[in-house]
DNA sequence: CTGAAAGCGCTTACAG
DNA sequence: CTGAAAGCGCTTACAG
């Protein structure tokens, strides 16, 4: 007998089929005995169900919710997560699934909360969110968690929540590995390093925070010599951004280089004034589109990227794992650090996990 | 109706959903008008066939050949597509897979004709392979070709096979890449850079041409005084190249900076003479573990991945998919150039696609 | 609490 | 050349 199925397992505890599935899914309705004689014989046999015989049965629809930021265009890092679960939906070709969107007006917490209870009437079988507002999250998770529905963590994580799947990248190491390039990029005797934090006021800045932390402990622990001026453009209304940038990019030729712990960099290139000798090296994160055009141009040096299509694609397949196997799942999968250049985006760029 | 069955196209058609499976997959034995009626129908229909009910209805085994170089050690490049290569085949639950391997000695083309031989009296659905030697393995490919089996080719290409896939890297992009990096972190008039080029005598280096190529490509548009010296350091035997390296390591204080085009990057920090201060920075490709020591040791500034595990993992996951599916399919894919120092080595080392 | 039977969408002999 | 039937390993009512 080659691998069991749930025959051998029925013959050799003297039930039926029906029971054994009874109890392999814990469906109740079987005496306590008969099913300590069937989880025996299950352990003994090594009994695995067939995933396959099993969806192509049940004909089950799974349905996947996801509760994140609005991905509004190409420039808008949530963009890509999106792409990455609808890529991963569209491949799975082994289950019936189902994608329930609930997208939020990031910097609205007020529409968080609004979306959260749409996606929780709408009864999903698993969930995808990411903690951009994390208290209000939390009180979204328990819910999940008494409905015994599953759900993956995408970007930042909440340890302390039931998540079976949790993907995203060490905010702080990857300040760290900015500072490190910089470090090999700089002269001896270098100017001040300008770290510019632009952010919204509405949304927390734990991961700027972070990568800014790692930045300045690397120096700290490699180079304490080096100046490092720290300059926090806080915007309610996008627009005003040029002008709260101005005064500080003015000043650009005091500075060696200029660290962007988030997705803004471009806003640092499109301000910076038009002379151009002596810039500084400028350092920033993700590839949106408007930074691939500028790191093509030669107007961005560094990208750190943490491969947010992936991120959606694995979250997917966790919770579908989760959600086909019918078993807990508690899994933390750490992006890569990548990081890019004029010279190898080509790669980066075409979809890849 | 849902998406339609093999039911909904028999019924349309007017025959038998035997009739159908069989102009399905090309089994003959219908006449041509009852053929041509069926495809109508399921162009009509869009039918696409469940391929999960076919392999559960099939019970059918897929052989998964592969004829790679042996996977000597961690210290091994060809460890790792073969462990790409295994996790893949683990992880899939959907079919039933077997692998039949064919490993041989990487400086020995004798033995890898007689391993290509073993492998095709296996008869395998499908082959992974690797370009080592190309000359021998065309001459195989074309069996394959005669015997309707599949193959995907990963490490380099063969574009006029008729591989159904490949993936590997850019190579001569991926020198540009080490180019690059060097430009940035030399000072502004520096000294020589040493291309060290470490390769056995018995294969080709055509992998080691292009990656120099795009290297010097790079300094030649960028910054053209910049002095660039080749050495090649050609073994037959492994255990002689410290001695073949010494004369050109003893004056490594005339260079500003080392590229090792190859994986060999770990020999040269071996080999370098004691002294501390001064080294030149120094940069190779590939994460076999000795490199990744010396990566965290300070030893070794940068290396370039091509994710070998990746490649390993692709390549069975699209092999499968043509035998599954029964399509013809002739897909690229191309790996990132990664950069991996100190800082950022740590995601990279945990297995990931 | 338990079992027997039908069915998921295909494939595979077998009969004609 | 074509069809009817059994079976892949499960799940799901239904009956008792």
């Amino acid at each position: 007998m080659n691998t069991p199925g749930i025959k051998d397992v029925a013959k050799k505890a003297n039930v039926s089929i029906g029971t054994v599935d009874r109890v392999v899914h814990n469906r109740g309705q079987v005496s306590e005995k008969t099913k300590q004689r069937v989880l025996e014989v299950i352990e003994e046999l090594n009994y695995v169900p067939n995933t396959i015989a099993s969806s192509l049965s049940s004909q089950k629809i799974y349905r996947i919710g996801i509760l994140l930021p609005t991905p509004v265009d190409i420039n808008n890092y949530w963009h890509y997560p999106v792409e990455g679960i609808k890529r991963a939906l569209r491949e799975i070709n082994t289950f019936n699934t189902e994608l329930i969107e609930s997208f939020y007006d990031i910097n609205d917490p007020d529409d968080f909360n609004k979306k959260k209870e749409a996606l929780i009437s709408e009864n999903p079988d698993g969930v995808i969110a990411a903690p951009v507002y994390a208290k209000e999250l939390k009180a979204f998770l328990s819910v999940l968690n008494n409905k015994s529905i599953k759900y993956a963590l995408i970007d930042s994580d909440l340890e302390d929540s039931k998540r079976s799947f949790f993907t995203g990248q060490n905010t702080y190491q990857s300040g760290r590995v900015a500072a490190q390039l910089l470090h090999y990029c700089l002269p001896a005797n270098p100017k001040p390093i300008l770290v510019c934090r632009i952010y919204s006021s509405i949304q927390g800045t734990p991961t700027i925070h972070q990568r800014e932390n790692g930045f300045i402990e690397f120096f700290k622990a490699v180079n304490p010599s080096q100046r490092i001026y720290i300059e926090s453009i806080e915007y309610q209304d996008e627009e005003v951004i040029p002008t709260l940038l101005q005064p500080t990019l003015e000043n650009y030729e005091k500075y060696s280089a200029i660290f962007v712990p988030n997705s803004k960099s471009h806003l640092v290139v499109k301000n910076l004034p038009v002379s151009s000798l002596n810039k500084p090296l400028l350092i920033g994160y993700d590839l949106i589109e408007q930074n691939k055009v500028y790191l093509k141009d030669g107007k961005i040096d560094f990208l750190l990227s943490q491969r947010p299509i992936s991120q959606g694609f694995k979250a997917v397949n966790a919770i579908l794992k989760v959600l086909v196997e019918k078993k807990e799942l508690n899994l933390v999968d750490d992006i890569p650090i990548d990081i890019i250049t004029k010279e190898n985006l080509s790669a980066y760029e075409h979809l890849n996990l």
